[in-house]
DNA sequence: GCGACAG
DNA sequence: ATCTTGTCGC
């Protein structure tokens, strides 16, 4: 899905005299959380005369940042007939637009999270590992610029790697927290389509159940492509840190792994499918030459070389 | 005011 | 993730 033209098109909405902030038009996507996303996709607009991003500002009336400058902003706000004083917009609360004809894409894209999140299994499913994957993508400055997605092949036992696979493509799904899945996935089941050596286990740049609606990328993938897969996050999404465990809702749903005793901050480890907290853990430690399990630093290694 | 916020 | 156009809650 294009979400940057999907947002570009509400920004269109706002009438001339009028205004609105990035969390309103976040809002108007679906999701609060979308708010920073859309302070990216409004610099990363094209075409400023185009799609007037100028009129997206703060929500307490400050004008916010703009690519071409401030002074810019301004000159471009006045130009539509908006007040501007002190850097801030006069009347704000009476030239604010909030009346955005929408469907709202993220909700559809949360509940396709929850739905989902019902058929993730944590019971172990492996009778064997012969082979694991990893998978990650490193972008350029701009989304409208080609990324490359990388995945490697281990050989479980010499922990050599036997396949790799790099795909380019341009993502117009930005990052967005808790939405990680539409940004990236669709190049992971592609890349994974195209192995000659099918892994027995995917480990995957970001989490499994590590997520406030059960179902982070590692998740998503492993139920979609069916097969045991693991998350492997550098941060932690959501949830209570109980010595290493991560509880959210009560629940275990993660945990904080120390690579070496000279590890200041751990890395946060979850099954994604098919697979049991253990395991993950037993999985992670034999794989941890470095700070990050070798799967995804070599998969990472790849993808940033390629960009 | 400062931290949280998968990548 | 790369570079710097948020928002909310504590």
């Amino acid at each position: 899905m294009d979400l940057y033209e999907y947002t570009y098109n509400l920004v269109r909405q706002i009438p001339e005299g009028m205004v609105s902030s990035y969390g309103a038009v976040a809002l108007a996507l679906g999701d609060i959380r979308a708010s920073r996303a859309v302070g990216r996709m409004m610099n990363q607009n094209p075409n400023a005369d185009n799609m007037p991003c100028f009129k997206i500002v703060y929500s307490d009336g400050n004008i916010g940042g703009f690519g071409l400058g401030i002074d810019d902003k301004i000159r471009r706000l006045r130009l539509d007939n908006i007040e501007v004083y002190d850097n801030k917009i006069n009347n704000f609360e009476k030239v604010f637009f909030n009346d955005f004809k929408t469907d709202y894409p993220l909700k559809k894209l949360r509940k396709k999270q929850i739905e989902l999140s019902c058929k993730v299994k944590l019971e172990d499913s492996l009778d064997k590992i012969d082979t694991i994957a990893g998978f990650d993508v490193a972008y350029p400055q701009n989304d409208f610029d080609n990324c490359c997605a990388a995945c490697i092949v281990m050989d479980n036992k010499t922990k050599k790697v036997i396949e790799e696979k790099i795909i380019h493509d341009k993502n117009f799904f930005p990052y967005i927290p808790t939405y990680l899945t539409f940004r990236e996935a669709d190049f992971y089941q592609l890349l994974y389509e195209q192995l000659e050596n099918k892994p027995d286990v995917l480990m995957i740049d970001g989490n499994g159940i590590l997520h406030p609606f059960g179902l982070g990328i590692a998740s998503f993938i492993g139920v979609k492509m069916n097969i045991p897969s693991i998350g492997v996050a550098k941060s932690k999404l959501c949830g209570k840190l109980e010595g290493n465990k991560v509880i959210f809702d009560n629940k275990l749903i993660g945990s904080a792994f120390f690579s070496s005793k000279y590890i200041k901050n751990p890395i946060f480890v979850s099954p994604g499918h098919k697979i049991s907290h253990d395991t993950t853990i037993s999985i992670i430690d034999e794989y941890c030459y470095y700070k990050i399990p070798e799967p995804i630093r070599k998969a990472h290694l790849l993808a940033t070389k390629n960009i």
